[in-house]
DNA sequence: CAGTGGTCTAGACCACTAC
DNA sequence: TAGTGGTCTAGACCACTGA
């Protein structure tokens, strides 16, 4: 294996496509060893500088992590967390569960949540918009993040008008059994409709250090909206959701009729 | 604006996030040019390298893009494609248009598709699966790549069983009017359900090649399972279909109703 | 202690853009 | 032609791991 300067490809490219290749041959399995720096200096006779920017391009690619002082690996696939329409049939079915708990626990998984903020605050404009109030009219939110295991795996925002939420444990930390959505139906909120909306990105600095995310790893956002009726109103939202998720431990499933 | 060695954080990161600060408090908007490593260099007062690192790190981050011999320049948002639940309906009754061609269109954009091979070929395992077919059975696959004004948005692969397709439309280039999913009609498949299902990651090389993805672009893998009926058997998949899409350019919706 | 990843410095060349 | 991004070379130091 050597550089060839007459390929198109740069010559850190060239290397790291080398790796892959190895790696998607099932040469290097996950969680083998890549070969150090120095060893790739040596085979490719390149600069220790190129052969670190083939190792950089493979973790941006997230298919190998480093670890200081031991080697760089090849990352093993992590167990996915399934999330989506599914869940909520079940939940509201079997009852005290809230629908996260209720899937990981149907996986055998440890599960811990974690009160970041429980607070009024100004709404943000997309929250505000769903609620069709002013932007910037107070609101209460639940701010929280959940531990899978030894692992933070969701940061999730919870918002609520102030009227919705008075009286009720959903201002406190625990919210009982059944969960939050549980607590809106005692006070006569009647669940209706869920809407859920996806997008991906890279993760922020903050991102990154609140769920500990490796290089190479984009993040969900899931957007939820849950609507409801009270007392034969019409429907309109009583909860808006956002979470954000490792993109690399969680899977998403809906399923819906073919009309007609 | 100086480096400060006390900060945990190392040099090159430090002047990343002082460039990120100005970029969220729109000091500089989408678009403008950020400074060049040059100036970054005599402002921080550190090598080229460490500057480049910076800016580097924004662009992994998908905050910036460079061009060469121009200049670095902060990201201008994408306009978003709505992907999801939404559109079948609404495609299934005005009828006539393929879903995505519906969902483009309703969009006032102009839209393209290039056919990249039809083909007999060996299921891939996940497709045999869906199927309940032995794995590396023979299937008829359809993989298209789809445009949006001059931009390649999505690489889509429809996999048929061999029966399905037999003396169809879906073997030929053009499927004709509704798409293939108004042939399977035509051929006595009774649609009843979808699936879908959605992880992202970052693009491997030939997907950043394919799609003309800058970095630090994650992209999303959807998985779509058409089940239906024929003649009244019992309901069973009928296409396999995968796609993958540039993840800053599509967002994903669906709803569902509560149960009960 | 040797080996490893991670970062920085200093200097160079090339390809490309805009003037 | 000057300025820009992109890549490479050569050499250095530090933090950490594991024997």
């Amino acid at each position: 294996m050597h550089i060839d300067p007459t390929d198109s490809r740069s010559p850190s490219r060239q290397i790291a496509d080398d790796l892959r290749a190895q790696i998607t041959a099932g040469v290097l399995a996950p969680g083998d060893q890549l070969p150090s720096e120095r060893q790739l200096v040596e085979t490719y006779g390149t600069a220790a500088q190129t052969a670190r920017k083939a190792i950089s391009l493979l973790k941006s690619d997230g298919l190998a992590e480093g670890e200081r002082g031991r080697g760089v690996f090849v990352k093993r696939p992590k167990p996915m967390v399934r999330v989506g329409s599914d869940r909520y049939a079940r939940h509201l079915r079997t009852g005290g569960q809230a629908p996260f708990q209720a899937e990981v626990e149907s996986m055998g998984l440890e599960w811990r949540q974690e009160i970041l903020e429980l607070a009024e605050v100004p709404a943000p404009d997309w929250v505000a918009q769903w609620f069709e109030i002013p932007a910037g009219s107070r609101v209460f939110v639940r701010r929280r993040r959940t531990w899978i295991e030894t692992m933070p795996t969701q940061l999730a925002d919870s918002y609520y008008e102030l009227d919705t939420v008075a009286g009720t444990r959903l201002l406190e930390e625990h919210t009982g059994p059944g969960g939050g959505y549980a607590r809106l139906e005692e006070a006569g909120f009647k669940l209706t409709r869920f809407r859920e909306e996806l997008e991906t990105a890279m993760p922020t600095p903050s991102e990154v250090k609140a769920l500990q995310l490796r290089p190479g790893v984009p993040v969900v956002h899931l957007h939820r909206i849950a609507f409801s009726t009270k007392e034969g109103d019409a429907e309109r939202p009583v909860e808006v959701f956002e979470a954000v998720m490792a993109g690399d431990s969680h899977k998403f499933a809906y399923e819906f009729p073919a009309p007609e």
